[in-house]
DNA sequence: ATGGCTACGATCCGTAGA
């Protein structure tokens, strides 16, 4: 099986480039973050077409995640439980016998601030629902932009960025708290290229200077850790006209 | 230099992303 999530910054700009991309990579299911479409508006169509059937939570202009499949989606659900939000971050389903979440996490905005406060809040109600998850389903996948890169070689430039938010301490700290439960960091289970990134700023010429972040994460249980026998970063579309900011992350399980 | 893009919904600029 293959899985894949990708943030793609708004999925009405970026029908085309996921359409093209499902055809080359062919994925089993891909998790979609900022897609920002109301359900009324999500083309399902386009991805019926395409081969593929989805399962969404969107908004008007922020948020908004999907999950897109192959094979038929069961036991959907949005939201994490117990948590009150209007922000659709949060989407899991059922397909081929794996449980996938898909998340986007808080930006978090800058360290201290209410949102920076709200992001820690939401990781913390996140841990506690996916320690229950992982118990109802040994076959766990948790995939998505989680807005914190996890250690100092997720970072192009430490120095840069220490204390910054998606890498202060309280933030490394909920995402191994995810970690603590069990949950593999997918791309370290491998041998990976230096300076490994998934997003770079639009801005300053960020992705020629490959001056990036690690912020999308595949997160597996044991059982498909296991059977996992690859993670890759696709820079191909960042290279496109009119990218998203983000590349897809792709994991293979047996 | 604290900016520099991009998307969006609103106008011809503000908010947000990361």
């Amino acid at each position: 099986m293959k899985l894949a999530t990708w943030n793609v910054n708004s999925l009405k700009v970026r029908l085309q480039q996921l359409v093209d991309w499902l055809a080359r990579e062919k994925p089993d299911a891909i998790c979609l973050q900022e897609t920002k479409l109301e359900d009324g508006n999500f083309p399902a169509a386009e991805l019926q077409a395409a081969g593929y059937r989805a399962a969404f939570a969107g908004q008007k202009t922020y948020n908004g995640v999907a999950i897109v499949s192959r094979a038929p989606l069961a036991e959907v659900g949005t939201g994490i439980p117990g948590f009150e939000d209007h922000q659709k971050r949060v989407i899991a389903a059922t397909l081929d016998g794996v449980r996938v979440v898909c998340l986007y996490a808080p930006n978090g905005q800058a360290v201290g601030s209410e949102k920076y406060d709200y992001k820690l809040r939401w990781y913390g109600a996140l841990r506690d629902w996916l320690a229950e998850e992982l118990s109802r389903h040994p076959r766990l996948a948790v995939l998505g932009d989680l807005n914190v890169a996890p250690e100092d070689r997720d970072v192009h430039d430490p120095k840069l960025w220490e204390g910054q938010v998606h890498v202060s301490e309280p933030e490394r700290t909920a995402f191994r708290a995810l970690l603590a439960l069990g949950l593999k960091d997918c791309f370290r289970l491998f041998e990976q290229p230096e300076k490994s990134f998934s997003w770079w700023d639009y801005r300053m010429g960020a992705f020629r200077r490959n001056a990036g972040l690690r912020i999308d994460h595949i997160l597996l249980s044991p059982e498909l850790a296991a059977g996992c026998s690859s993670c890759t970063i696709d820079k191909a579309p960042r290279k496109l006209e009119r990218p998203s900011d983000h590349a897809p992350v792709t994991a293979e399980l047996s």
